[in-house]
DNA sequence: ACCCATTTGTGCGTATGTATA
DNA sequence: TTATACATACGCACAAATGGG
């Protein structure tokens, strides 16, 4: 379980790790992150916080989210089944 | 105490009746636009609720925020005694 | 068609800390 | 000191979508 430090939002130090994961590789474009509930497990945080990072972290155009299925890194591929 | 429908989030209705006041001029700039209880007594919804709403809007550029003082519309001043 | 587990999305309540007046 | 207001963070519950049996 990874510790967090008390001199900074718990949400914000969350999200740069994924963001920092993603940018040097460990998730690469398409591939899975951690759930919401894997955060939960991997950092010791509540679900709200987790989604809270979740979110950021779609906002920012970081990952892109199936609902479902999950999270993946990077830009939506271009399957638009509508 | 103003009705929400039930086919969209609520905090996404709440976002757009707020943002359409900013843009309709009902909130002008640097004025203050309701707190986050405020939102709770007049749409009904949770504080957290309330927040994600804020939060939205904030990173959205649509209003800036004092702690401790409340919420504003439009951009923020050129105030930054850091 | 059905159940079940997983995952995201939404929404509620609550508590504590910090900042301002 | 008190009141107001935002920021963070927790827990819980339910709905909807997905995929495997």
């Amino acid at each position: 379980m990874t510790e967090l430090r008390a001199d900074r939002p718990r949400w914000r130090q969350v999200y740069e790790i994924i963001a920092a994961r993603i940018a040097d590789g460990t998730y690469r474009r398409g591939v899975r992150i951690p759930s919401v509930r894997g955060l939960q497990e991997e950092f010791g945080i509540a679900v709200t916080t987790g989604q809270k990072v979740m979110d950021r972290l779609r906002d920012d155009g970081l990952i892109y989210t199936e609902p479902g299925l999950g999270s993946f890194a990077g830009p939506p591929p271009d399957d638009d089944p509508s």
